[in-house]
DNA sequence: TATTTACAGGACCCATTTGGTCCTGTATTC
DNA sequence: GAATACAGGACCAAATGGGTCCTGTAAATA
């Protein structure tokens, strides 16, 4: 269906791993309380490349989704808390403001979309995408509750009465 | 953010202008009643290359989600109400039961969702885009009054308040 | 202060995909 | 039977993406 990249694939892979570290606020150290993972170790527990994944929080931690520290007890850590971090700002901190079509690429005229008759489908459908993304939190991600109240039965039941799509239902899957 | 095909976003941006030619269900023609535009018309008012329009039809005539008629009086229309067209299952039509990362490839180990930590966010994710799209239709992409309904400000506070109930909220804005 | 660890920021390359065109065949109308 | 329009491919150039690797800099420790 749709598609996003790999390093956006692995980003949310590894931000959940990182949100899943943490254990429910440790015992609040001074003030960069947040533990720490390095990227070898999340390579490892994401069982990822590691040159990847460290491409992936680098680029995180340049949208300032993560704090990074060097040296030797160096590592990664979440900048924000995973009940603040939308799923929408994590995937635009990994691909960028891009959207599903290229509408307002070049130039800004279209601000009047009022008048712009021919794009202004995608106009909405990238409004209800971004909604529904901006609607989980990387908190929602992590916790088991939520992930069973959309179950798959649930979600396609959903989609099958709504869609009476041509027949592909079963697919809407993830690939 | 997202991406999708170009394929993809002529495809819809067809879709819509074949929904607003449906005069509000003509004097009803026998059983084929839906008027058709040929592929030529359809390039014209949607301002984009013939070859590509064409291309695109052929697609979503396959997909059954449109209807063709050969010959001098040939052309395309809508084999459904737009109404009962969600956005989910034209985009299905048109990208394939693909999802936003590629989790499935391969075994259908992937069934074990439980198990399966690493990819679980996307499951969860791929659900709420999916429900999110299966709930607006292609007469709501044509509609004046659903559009302005999703100013960017107003989708977002309803996001807000929603929060936690991912579904569908046939409003929501994005990008 | 020397050494080690780990992040920062690139450059770089190859395989795949995409966007786009075009050509041949078949059905339909007049 | 001539013209029109869809069906279904093949095909190609260009862009993109996935992935690796290399050189620098900051921090901690002994």
């Amino acid at each position: 269906m749709f598609r996003l990249s790999r390093v956006t694939d692995y980003g949310i892979v590894i931000l959940a791993e990182l949100a899943r570290h943490r254990p429910d606020d440790e015992p609040a150290e001074l003030m960069s309380g947040a533990p720490s993972l390095n990227a070898r170790e999340l390579a490892e527990r994401a069982d990822l490349p590691l040159p990847m994944v460290s491409k992936v929080l680098k680029a995180l931690t340049r949208a300032g989704v993560l704090e990074s520290q060097r040296g030797t007890k160096g590592g990664y850590s979440l900048a924000r808390d995973p009940e603040e971090l939308t799923v929408s700002a994590m995937i635009a901190a990994l691909e960028g403001p891009l959207a599903l079509t290229q509408c307002s690429d070049g130039e800004a005229a279209c601000d009047l979309e009022a008048t712009c008759s021919v794009k202004s489908p995608w106009l909405i459908i990238n409004r209800v995408v971004q909604n529904s993304l901006a609607s989980i939190t990387l908190a929602d991600l992590t916790n088991p509750g939520f992930a069973a109240q959309h179950t798959p039965l649930a979600g396609l039941a959903q989609l099958q009465t709504l869609a009476d799509a041509p027949a592909k239902t079963t697919s809407d899957e993830v690939r």
